[in-house]
DNA sequence: TTGAAAGCGCTAACAA
DNA sequence: TTGTTAGCGCTTTCAA
């Protein structure tokens, strides 16, 4: 194959094969050297307005596009962030990541992605890390990682900015699981409610997963502010579930003394819980109350109130912080967002028609 | 900065800096030329049992890995694939996705991910083809395409797969939506169903998005077949969303003849449409029967009966058409995978209780 | 089976 | 402001 020419070549009998152009064919073009035409194009400075306005119009007519790879060898970036998530097909992870994803792509940076479910893949992922070479930093996504995959990570030695928890060293992007916990069930009390159970999510996560143990405390402490007794019994958990939502509320329902309201740690433990209502011959919000978090995007279909949290914009933020890093600026750093109540009509006070 | 040397370097006091062996570091090492290196870590034959051995340990020892980029520039292969996608956060597509990463990962590639879900985002995907030069194959997933952006793609030149679509010299994986319409509009003529509506999606969009118009050409064929009368006052856009399937599902309700049942051409919009049945005080499927198109992780939630599609397969499938035209297979080729019922609560004979 | 050597297409010092 | 030149770290002929 001769050395690019930026010109068709093959037969017309075959469809026309396009060999691209290399900085070299741009270089002869505008009648300058390929160190002027990398300048030019990159927008750097020291560049004549003339000049670099010739070698836009050769790149132009050639068609000519850098090689990533021929441009990372040489200069040792990749232009690329890595995203680690849990699962994608769920709204919350999808929504951060298409976030995430604006906002390095306007920074000229691509996203590589990297779904580590299954426990096998999870093994081999912080085992052999295979986006060492690949990428000028990671995201990491709501994941509770164990201590040495934290330290897998670490040994990137790039920034790395966790999205839903808390990691020294590692930038992080979190909303306050507490206060937004507490303007849930802060709206149940209003409402006069006194017996109201918790449907948490996920007891035997790693400890670093922050949102169930904050929400949970953000319930005691506002039962507590109001002089309401904590009662364990009507703490359930729900596994961050639609299934375990369900299982739970029904669990709540079959107490002796059944609460009047209920706050799940998740809109889709809530979901399930609605369905558990429904199933009971229950009405929501006649026989009991329900709040939920995240504000997920069927929340508005069941008509449901809960504690919205922006979900897109914890993707953005997180890209933010390790674009920043990457170009000199302060890391790590930690961003926490508000929480607000959505209020719809699975919330009533107690005993309404 | 000294040539690779895979040793720690820097002072005790900051935290130690990792330069990456290469494989020249390796073949030092082992004792043999960069090129077994090579050879042997690719698994290439020709190579002595004995050698290989010894490189293998050599680069264990020493934590290699190849630098990706210095691979590409020189075999001209990326090893990635980009995948295009209109939106993250819905579950079809995260899930697709997740299924192609999986298939991927194994062959040894990665996958890059571009989102154009904003119309301007839009344009300059396909005006500027980021992806040119930064990987072997592409996934395009349910993206009605225009016909200078179709060409845009084929000037890529390089294994494409549509998910959804069928465009030529592309290859393909897609459901029969003519005959999964027929699966869920011939449950409910089974179910002694007459009167029987549509809710459609998307009557605007490119005739190169084939779901919309089959569905309803199966619909239509079982009512013909059953010699049921095709009223186009039943057949009313849901525009594939929840909000247009409720508008949808209210004005079939307030028809002078309403159907007795309903089939809906995704779950999102059956799940509007439950709403609409909900709000205008009426039951399902007391008063109206309903089915929806996708199953929907969210639809055994709401009892609903519908038409399942394999939707974590499409991926792995478009997954390996690419993985085998980039491995000199069969291209362009095209799949067509099944469609099933799902049959739950929300369809009855008409006139139950 | 192995090695030598010539690139792959850029970027970044350094010189001019 | 621009050009020269030496790599970046691999893969791949071609020879041995």
């Amino acid at each position: 194959m001769s050395h690019g020419t930026g010109v068709h070549v093959g037969d017309r009998a075959r469809r026309e094969i396009v060999v691209a152009a290399s900085i070299e064919d741009v270089a002869v073009r505008a009648g300058v050297s390929t160190a002027t035409v990398s300048r030019a194009l990159r927008g750097l400075p020291n560049v004549s307005p003339e000049t670099r306005r010739r070698v836009l119009a050769a790149a132009h007519a050639l068609d000519y596009v850098a090689s990533p790879s021929a441009s990372s060898l040489a200069s040792g970036r990749m232009s690329t962030v890595g995203v680690i998530t849990p699962y994608l097909g769920r709204w919350f992870f999808g929504t951060v990541i298409g976030g995430a994803e604006a906002e390095l792509r306007v920074a000229g940076h691509d996203l590589l992605l990297y779904t580590i479910g299954g426990e096998g893949h999870r093994y081999r992922f912080f085992d052999q890390l295979p986006l060492r070479r690949r990428v000028d930093a990671v995201l990491v996504l709501t994941l509770p990682m164990e201590g040495d995959e934290v330290e897998a990570v670490r040994s990137l030695g790039m920034p790395v900015s966790i999205v839903g928890a808390r990691v020294e060293g590692f930038s992080s992007v979190r909303i306050d699981d507490v206060a937004g916990a507490e303007l849930g069930v802060r709206h149940l009390v209003a409402l006069g409610h006194r017996r109201i159970g918790l449907i948490s999510g996920g007891r035997t996560e790693s400890n670093r997963f922050t949102a169930p143990t904050d929400r949970s405390a953000g319930y005691r402490r506002v039962l507590v502010e109001a002089g309401l007794p904590v009662d364990p019994a009507l703490d359930v958990d729900g596994e961050f579930t639609v299934a375990g939502g369900e299982r739970a509320m029904a669990e709540l329902l079959g107490r002796p003394e059944p609460p009047t309201a209920v706050f799940a740690q998740s809109d889709e433990m809530a979901f399930g819980a609605l369905r558990a209502v429904r199933r009971a011959g229950l009405s929501c919000p006649g026989d009991v109350s329900l709040c939920g978090f995240d504000d997920h995007e069927m929340a508005d279909l069941f008509d449901l109130t809960t504690v919205a949290q922006p979900v897109q914009e914890q993707g953005v933020l997180a890209a933010r912080q390790v674009l920043a890093a990457l170009s000199g600026g302060e890391y790590p750093q930690a961003s926490v967002l508000p929480t607000s109540l959505v209020v719809r009509g699975t919330t009533a006070p107690p005993g309404s028609p």
